[in-house]
DNA sequence: GTCTATAGCGCGATAGAC
DNA sequence: GTCTATCGCGCTATAGAC
């Protein structure tokens, strides 16, 4: 514990160099020596550690899944926060570790795309999402609209996360850099509440 | 040009098989072998065809951009068209286009993540979006909004765009299938333009 | 635990017969 | 144009010295 904490092991050093390479290229184009060199040390040591390439992959993936679900645990099912303030502190949390963690959604999505089940299902997050309150809330507030409340919930993700999806684009197509792409994520912390209430409201 | 039409020409059906496995499976992922065997050929003839596996896959991912161009051309900058109905055209469009190839977001934004000038560059739509009309009309909706106006050009594109690139996820935790998940989509064909709409009013 | 060296194999690409 | 057979490389994984 307290030894792993002082000397950053070489366990440690093998996973932050894993969590690079495979963020920035996928599991396919990620070689085994890129991160061996990303980390400052040998390739045998890679399946000293962890037995294969895949292995290590899937420890880093549900890792990075479960940042996922840390950033809104205690505030989904928290039944004294209103709707509208429950998506202030979702945006605000998920933007903070957006920001630090950029590649993030896209990674994940795109490797989820292969094998969507194998990985998810070992989070035990199936039916979480449909009986959270914060669910109930979103049917709530949408009762009065004639569509699927399910849009809502989609339309809250997509403002949240699509940004940070689509920014290699958006960065090369409208030229912008990125202290100020940074800068524009970190306003939207306060306004996709706000949107999403005027959505809830439309006619 | 009719001969090709009519029997369907081998380089055809390669691309044609090189479209799908690429789309499915990502550049790295992607063999040769899949792809041949997809068109139901030897691999050999790739190599005649195309000269590379990697140019081959360029000339797929530049017609995949394509379709996002021309799904609006002609409409972004049509002066006589209001910004309401601007994005009803576009959303209408794109989801149209999108309900028919809902794997190409996610597979346009993964493999442009490693190279993005490079791809882009080739088509020419550099100041593309700022210069059209359709990005004047925000502007000018936005004007009595404190906020940069970018921010309703990414509003739209993800309530377009982000339901298809997270639809692994959407499908595995909410337990959607494939024609629900359909019908969803194309009940949004109406309501983006109504929800950006009512976000550019929000206060 | 950490290294060097290499096994073993799957890949993209090509030679050459038809 | 289309096939079979094969080259040669680069990858993951492992054996074995230290």
């Amino acid at each position: 514990m307290a030894k792993k904490e002082l000397d950053l092991s070489t366990e440690e050093k093998i996973k932050e160099a894993a969590r690079k390479v495979f963020t920035e290229k996928g599991f396919s184009a990620a070689r085994t020596r890129d991160i061996a060199e990303e980390a400052g040390m040998n390739l045998a040591l890679l399946n000293y550690y962890f037995r294969s390439k895949e292995r290590l992959f899937d420890i880093i993936m549900i890792e990075n899944i479960q940042k996922f679900v840390v950033a809104v645990k205690g505030i989904l099912n928290n039944e004294s926060v209103p709707l509208k303030m429950k998506v202030e502190q979702i945006s605000s949390n998920y933007i903070d570790m957006l920001v630090l963690n950029p590649d993030l959604p896209l990674f994940i999505l795109s490797e989820l795309r292969a094998n969507p089940e194998r990985l998810i299902d070992r989070l035990g997050v199936k039916g979480f999402l449909f009986k959270s309150h914060y669910f109930k809330q979103i049917k709530e507030a949408a009762k009065n609209q004639e569509v699927n409340s399910l849009h809502f919930f989609i339309n809250t993700m997509a403002l949240i996360v699509f940004p940070f999806v689509a920014s290699p684009l958006l960065k090369t197509i409208g030229d912008i850099k990125q202290d100020e792409f940074t800068k524009l994520m970190l306003e939207r912390k306060k306004l996709v509440a706000k949107w999403v209430e005027a959505m809830l409201k439309a006619k």
